[in-house]
DNA sequence: GCTTGACCTCAACTGCGCTTGACGTAGTGC
DNA sequence: GCACTACGTCAAGCGCAGTTGAGGTCAAGC
C-alpha cells in the first residue's frame, strides 16, 4: 500500500510509528496488524472514524493483549453481520422483485425496505427517508 | 431523498425526467424504479459510474422491458455475491484469526488473502499489493 | 566522494457524491 | 390577489480518503 496512506492514518491517530535516528518511520509488528484490520474494516464499509472508534481500548503504541483484540473483534461482528444481511436482502430483492418484473411501488420491498409507509400521501422527498 | 441528488443523477445521465409547462421535473414510474435500483446498488458498494455501466441496454427515457431488467439484475448478481463472500471472509477471519490471537504475518489469511506471497523478500509498499 | 532513490514535512490538490448559496420563477393556500 | 414555499439554474463548497508536489535529508551502491 502507499506510504502516503500510512502517513494519513498516522495523522488520524489510527496507527503509530517509531523513528530511526534519521527520522524514518519504522512500523512494529502490532502496527502491521492494525493496518490489516483497518483495511479489512474498510472492506466492510466502515469509515476511518468508525474504525478509530472501534479501536478504543486497543493501545496504539504497545502490543495489545489478546483480550483487547478479541473485545474489538466482538464489537465489529454486529456491523459485519448487518452489512451481510443488507447485501443478501439486496440480492434477493434484485432477483425476486426486479427479476420477476413486479416492481410495484406500493408493495415492492426494494422501495419500501422497512415495510412501513402504508399510504401516507405522496409528499416529495419521501423516497428512502433514512438511507 | 434530497432533490439535489436527483438533479445530480440526472446530470450524470443516470436518470431522466420530463418537465411540466412550468419547467418542473416529473419522474415517471420507471425512473422511480431506476432510483430504487441505484440506491440498492450503492448499498452494495458500487460507484455511480459502475451503476451507469450496469444500466447499459436499459433505456433511460422509456419503460424498460422485463427482459432488460432481468438482464441487468443478472449482471449484478456476481458483484453482490462476491461482496457477500468478501464480508463473510472478513467476519470469519476476524473471529477465527484475531479472535484466536494468532495473527501471524506469514500465515494469517487477513494479511494474505490470496494465499500468495510465500517469501519474496521484504520490500516496502508490499502490504496489500492490489486492494 | 558522489549519485540515486527512498524517505521526510507541509500544503495543496484530486475524485466522488452530493449539498449549499445566490438569484429567479411557479403554483398552492388563505 | 398575495404570501409562501418548493422548485428552476449554475457555480462553488464540503467531507472523506487519500495523493501529489516542492523543497530538503538520509543511506546504500558504485
Amino acid at each position: 500500500m502507499a506510504t502516503s496512506a500510512l502517513r494519513y492514518y498516522e495523522s488520524l491517530g489510527l496507527i503509530a510509528s517509531t523513528r530511526t535516528t534519521g527520522d524514518r518511520r519504522r512500523y512494529r509488528r502490532t502496527v502491521l496488524r492494525r493496518i490489516a484490520v483497518i483495511r479489512a474494516a474498510q472492506r466492510v464499509g466502515l469509515s476511518l472514524e468508525e474504525i478509530r472508534d472501534a479501536f478504543v481500548g486497543v493501545p496504539v503504541e504497545a502490543a495489545p493483549t489478546r483480550a483487547q483484540w478479541t473485545r474489538m473483534a466482538a464489537r465489529w461482528r454486529p456491523a459485519i453481520e448487518q452489512r451481510i444481511l443488507d447485501l443478501e436482502k439486496v440480492r434477493d430483492e434484485l432477483s425476486g422483485c426486479i427479476g420477476c418484473g413486479c416492481l410495484s411501488l406500493q408493495r415492492c420491498r426494494l422501495y419500501n425496505p422497512q415495510d412501513e409507509l402504508g399510504a401516507e400521501g405522496s409528499g416529495s422527498r419521501r423516497l428512502f427517508p433514512d438511507g
